[in-house]
RNA sequence: GGGCGAAUGGCGGAACUGGUAGACGCGCACGACUCAAAAUCGUGUUUUGCAAGAAGUGAGAGUUCGAUUCUCUCUUCGCCCA
């Protein structure tokens, strides 16, 4: 008997399902469509043990699904355009192009290990100009509907990376990739009108009952729909300005108003341009990012004008107008009135400049004299100190109140506000998808023709410049647009505008006529399952909701109106960290131990090390295992076995040795097991030891197992189906095979095979084939008819607790039969002797519960 | 500070709609095989107790015949927003 080579068999497999398009997938109307789709990778080099997790995930339930008798699609393609393509490229005086392309070479080989499931004949890769090409039209085509404008913005600027980031990518004031601290830079931009379509994305959310609720609240966070009331302030001073607009969600606190802040960058800021000391000022609110919690954090600083605003509810009160950095110029109208007594930031400032501090809110329970100090007082109350509204409930009866005022009185209007800023989309970066726009001599925005498209990124040219590369490229600048001499736009795109429409591409991956088929999108979308990393919670599944939105807006391309009908966001893949005692971080296989507690380096082994908590993988960290070193080592279908059997799919994994090892134990030994049962088969002695008890208790786990497989995969509960896995090796391995027959057995023993393959597809098409199994893909249906207990056990308790459980024969058992039993055997007297059975709680076939006293 | 979520043996984790808590795996212990070790196989493994039993799902209360599951308060941790 051989031990189980997965080398050459998972070769083989491989092999078969490649040469007969096994996976190939093709509109088939008569069939239900399951659209399955992993987060596509950056072609970095390698796959990582996430990619391994994710796309394990997607192709179990991919596999299930085939069984199941739908027709599946399930692509794979490459995010390949961004940074790091150029940074490697740089460092070693390569084209990006070339190394992106060794790269998906690379990984497209390891995930093929893998054994995965998929349409490699839909293979996409973003950075080719057969994809961007679309994404250029997609672009001209917002532009024409106007979704895509020009504006100069103050932008996150990395001086790192020299390039615009999005709010989303500065994370703790800095840039995401680079770790440079963030910049304020005005420049021209090219912009997505997300913003237009705030309320539609808001109220989306509550259709997509197949996310995760904590992703759907994160989105909702986001895009921070508020209700409120835009003011007009009444300005006196000695500068031509009248009056200045205001947005709060706390009108009914104006009596509290004891000064206004303006942004920086607020229209005004013009009459200071000048103004040496408003300059350094503005300079030093430069120093913070320009991202809200930046601004949270730093100090609060302003700059005094002589300007000053009235209070539109009491014309006698007059208050100082200031500049500040916590006020931003995109949100509202750049202008706040403060309000110390109830907005902590408001407090900290008027402590710091000595204005006015006014209580105009109080807890319910506490009187008028009730006086803020130190604290703001931020929650519901009830109005004090502002005559007419004095006595409302704040803030749902005030608010409103306040706003019905204002409104009579002219000098504001209720308004619904939007923390979602619209989606600036220009990179200062070679390696993207270049921007179709182009500038006549008069610098006015000339769009390309569509017979000029795509606009190829220029080859082999010299990325060592400062800035954009793409500026010194004046020979590819120059292009002739209806006879006139233009120059092209240098800005590339954001690549995440790549990933917004990339799950369209895959419907029709080779249409060159258009970005998609309307005949094969509105067949395979939406996408069914989509599974990724909560990491994109935020910005990609923003943007590919908006994108979807953009393309449909003003005309009806699509019959569907998410992109994303089911979402799940699977755990990071995590493993304990090692240093050395000088602090250098050590990778796993440089470490060994004897006794599984203390860690020495394998090369020095008088160095000890220092374990770490569990921590994600990351190379920098240097906590990574190599999923192609695991593969080499234990095979494809231990490596799968193994990232879906210590935890739930969606929360993190620990990489453990002893854990991969004991998944890669198992399959030898079902191999082994497998290959008794196969003689027991082909022995054909029919009938000899038969014994129909045993017989039947293989029917009953197997049908068992079926419905237990199918929920588990159904719930995502993959975890547990790897417990079930093991159960049925330790059911099967007891049983007496040569007492069952051999039909019995083989009919049942194929259907286990069956419900195991969607994790371990190798080992399980190997052994089906040995048994000529000819309907591979099928999954297996519960007997009924054969479902015979013949046994019940019940659950005797009294007054609630357990005393011991109680076999009956048949199927079903009614309750007197219970109690009888019960009553007349001695064994339960010692419960009921000189009791009194009060009341009795029968659950049907499974429990009885005796309340005595 | 606000929102969401989680907490179960030495560890990862199971438990359907409220009905046998600890499935399954790791680790550990003992035994078999072996000159020995590794591998493999077998047995055991929540705590306490010789045992019968008792206690037990972060803490405390509540609803219920019965609560890991439902309600409330608190503690700790995680994530997101600030």
């Amino acid at each position: 008997m051989e031990r189980y080579n997965f080398k050459i068999l998972e070769n083989k497999w491989q092999k078969y399902w490649d040469k007969n398009n096994i996976f190939h997938s093709k509109i088939e109307k008569s069939k239900k469509k399951f659209y399955c789709l992993e987060m596509f990778p950056y072609p970095s080099g390698n796959i990582h043990m996430g990619h391994v997790r994710n796309y394990t995930i997607g192709d179990v339930l991919s596999r299930y699904k085939k069984l199941k008798g739908y027709n599946v699609l399930h692509p794979m393609g490459w995010d390949s355009f961004g940074m790091p393509a150029e940074n490697a490229a740089k460092l070693n005086n390569l084209d990006p192009k070339e190394w992106t392309e060794k790269n998906i070479k690379k990984m497209k080989s390891q995930l093929k290990q893998l054994g995965l499931s998929i349409d490699w004949n839909r293979e996409i890769s973003t950075c080719s100009p057969e994809y961007y090409k679309h994404q250029q039209e997609f672009f001209l085509e917002l532009y024409d509907k106007g979704l895509v404008y020009k504006k100069e913005n103050y932008v996150n600027w990395d001086p790192v990376d020299q390039t615009v980031l999005a709010n989303e990518q500065v994370i703790d004031g800095k840039g995401w990739r680079s770790g440079a601290i963030v910049e304020r830079k005005k420049l021209k931009q090219w912009f997505f009108n997300i913003s237009k379509f705030s309320e539609e994305l808001l109220e989306g959310l509550d259709n997509l009952n197949e996310w995760p609720n904590k992703v759907k609240t994160m989105q909702k966070n986001w895009i921070g729909k508020s209700f409120g009331c835009e003011i007009d302030f009444k300005i006196e001073g000695d500068l031509p300005v009248d009056k200045i607009k205001c947005f709060t969600t706390r009108p009914d606190t104006l009596f509290g108003f004891s000064f206004l802040a303006l942004s920086v960058d607020h229209p005004i800021s013009k009459f200071f341009e000048n103004d040496e000391k408003f300059k350094e000022f503005k300079k030093e609110c430069s120093k913070s990012g320009t991202t809200e919690e930046s601004i949270a954090r730093a100090e609060k600083i302003g700059f005094k004008t002589n300007l000053v605003a009235i209070n539109p509810l009491e014309n006698k009160i007059k208050v100082p107008v200031y500049f500040a950095n916590f006020v931003l110029m995109d949100y509202g109208f750049g202008a706040v009135f403060g309000c110390p007594g109830h907005d902590q930031r408001d407090l900290d400032f008027a402590k710091k400049y000595n204005l006015n501090v006014l209580t105009v809110v109080k807890p319910l329970n506490e009187n008028d004299n009730f006086k803020v100090t130190n604290e703001a007082y931020t929650d519901s109350g009830v109005i004090i100190n502002s005559k007419f509204l004095n006595n409302l409930k704040a803030p749902e009866e005030s608010i409103i109140k306040t706003i019905e005022i204002l409104e009579e009185k002219k000098l504001g209007k209720k308004k619904i506000n939007f923390r979602l800023k619209d989606w600036g989309i220009s990179r200062q970066r070679y390696w993207g998808c270049p921007i179709p726009i182009a500038y006549n001599k008069k610098k006015e925005i000339v769009k390309i023709p569509k017979d000029l498209l795509p606009i190829k990124l220029p080859e082999n040219i010299d990325l060592n410049t400062k800035g954009n590369p793409l500026d010194q490229q004046h020979k590819w600048k120059k292009i002739n647009i209806n006879g006139e001499e233009c120059e092209l736009e240098t800005d590339t795109l954001d690549t995440f505008v790549d990933s917004s429409w990339y799950y369209l591409r895959f419907c029709s991956p080779k249409n060159n006529e258009y970005g998609f088929d309307k005949e094969e999108i509105n067949y395979w979308m939406p996408v069914d399952q989509y599974i990724g990393g909560v990491e994109h919670a935020i910005l990609h599944l923003l943007y590919s909701r908006f994108f979807l939105r953009a393309l449909n807006f003003k005309e009806k391309n699509f019959s569907f109106n998410e992109p994303f009908k089911g979402l799940f966001t699977q755990g990071m893949v995590c493993h304990e960290t090692y240093k050395t005692k000088n602090n250098h971080w050590v990778s796993p296989n440089e470490v060994a131990t004897e006794n599984g507690k203390d860690y020495f380096l394998r090369s020095k082994p008088n160095e000890k090390i220092i374990v770490g908590p569990s921590e994600s993988m990351s190379k920098s960290k240097k906590n990574t295992i190599d999923p192609e070193e695991m593969i080499e080592n234990y095979g494809a279908d231990s490596v799968r076995l193994f990232i879906l059997s210590d935890s739930p799919p969606e929360k993190d994994v620990m990489w453990s040795e002893q854990g991969m090892l004991a998944a890669y134990k198992f399959l030898q030994k079902f191999w082994l097991l497998h290959n008794n049962i196969k003689n027991e088969i082909e022995a054909n002695n029919i009938n000899k030891n038969f014994q129909k008890e045993v017989s039947d208790s293989l029917i009953e786990f197997t049908n068992a197992l079926i419905e237990k497989i199918t929920k588990n995969l159904e719930n995502f509960h993959y975890n547990v189906i790897i417990a079930n896995f093991y159960e049925t090796y330790n059911f099967i391995s007891k049983i007496k095979l040569n007492e069952i027959k051999n039909t019995t057995l083989l009919e049942n023993y194929v259907k286990i095979l069956k419900v195991m393959s969607p994790v371990i597809p190798h080992l399980i098409s190997e052994c089906l084939e040995q048994l000529n199994e000819k309907n591979i893909y099928e999954w297996p249906t519960i007997d009924k008819k054969h479902i015979v207990k013949k046994t019940i056990k019940i659950v005797f308790q009294i007054n609630g607790k357990k005393r011991d459980i109680i076999q009956f024969n048949g199927e079903t058992i009614e309750e007197k039969e219970i109690l009888d039993k019960i009553k007349s055997d001695k064994n339960y007297d010692k419960f009921l002797i000189n009791k009194k059975i009060i009341k009795t709680i029968y659950v049907k076939d499974r429990l009885i519960n005796l309340i005595i006293k």
